[in-house]
DNA sequence: AGACTAACTGAACAGCCGTTCAGAGCAAGA
DNA sequence: TCTTGCTCTGAACGGCTGTTCAGTTAGTCT
């Protein structure tokens, strides 16, 4: 993971994955298929875990209260994953097609829970946008833009980051 | 540049790069010292290009005023080249650290001129936020995002995207 | 007409690619 | 103690990699 994060899946081979593990490039199909298996599985499992983490989060009622608690949890959990994060939003486009069709549809799976949050805000006049698809996608971007330049020992403690994006956030489809 | 935004960098052979311009190989040595500069020579032609149309651009003096003219423009840009707005994004770790230091500086212009137009903006009393910076790098990853999914035959004419992104953006600093 | 220049071809270079496989080593179960 | 089942090594496979270069072609200037 560290190695497709740093140089791209492409630029990577199974010898430099071989000694970065400590063993002999023949010993990793004893553990993977191919190369390609290798990369669809680490997007894969990280997009399982990401919803199943969501899921684990028991999101409020409240749109509001909910709206909050999702941006939290998305830059909590992607600030901690940064290579998982990196390799899943640009490595896309070296999968299978069948390999993308999958993670694609648990990308979109986790989407549609914030996009359920704003059609809700939106019902209940808390919030306010003019498109609830565009609304999602700009939060999403938005959020995780922030990986591309949080450093644990940056200028700003995590918590900063989270109150200052949530107000943000907010603000982005206040009614 | 179709190649490198379609496959990556590293995915593209010399040779693919030969046959999609009608030569061989070798002729592509008449044209380019190697292949890392056939990369640079792309990402820093596009972000000359960037920061010339963007001067070209005259922004109004009001900030609030200059804020939409900045969306609107990062939109329209962005939109009509898709290929170099991907690679500019996805390739910087393909560049040695001499070519991403130069690209990295002229993206840092590109993001100053956004910066001073909200710390004017925050000085007028005419927009609010937590952080300049990260109020910066916020609606950079937030417009920039409409690269991912936007198409010219999509659901959205261009003109709606760039109301709807200027409403949001808008919000987000609004005070 | 002849010289010069630029671009191109086709072949070659050394080296790396993903993947396979026979054989070795070793721990667990019968 | 013997066998089974993993996991490993080390070497090999055909094929592709970026780059170079001698030789050809074609257009331009004197």
């Amino acid at each position: 993971m560290a190695l497709f994060a740093r140089h791209g899946y492409a630029a990577v081979s199974m010898r430099q994955i071989a000694a970065a593990t400590g063993v002999q490039v023949g010993a990793l199909y004893n553990h993977t298929a191919d190369k390609q298996s290798l990369l669809f599985d680490l997007l894969s499992d990280h997009m399982d875990a990401l919803l199943a983490a969501l899921e684990a989060e028991a999101l409020p009622d409240d749109p509001l209260a909910a709206l909050e608690a999702f941006t939290r949890f998305h830059l909590r959990y992607h600030a901690a994953r940064p290579d998982a994060v990196f390799i899943a939003y640009m490595e896309l486009r070296n999968l299978t097609p069948d390999n993308f069709a999958r993670v694609e549809a648990q990308r979109r799976a986790y989407e549609a829970q914030l996009e359920d949050i704003l059609r809700r805000g939106s019902k209940a006049e808390v919030m306010r946008f003019d498109d609830a698809k565009l609304a999602c996608l700009a939060i999403i971007a938005l959020l995780t833009g922030v990986t591309t330049w949080f450093r644990a020992d940056g200028r700003l403690r995590q918590s900063e980051v989270e109150d200052i994006y949530w107000s943000m956030t907010r603000r982005l489809v206040s009614a």
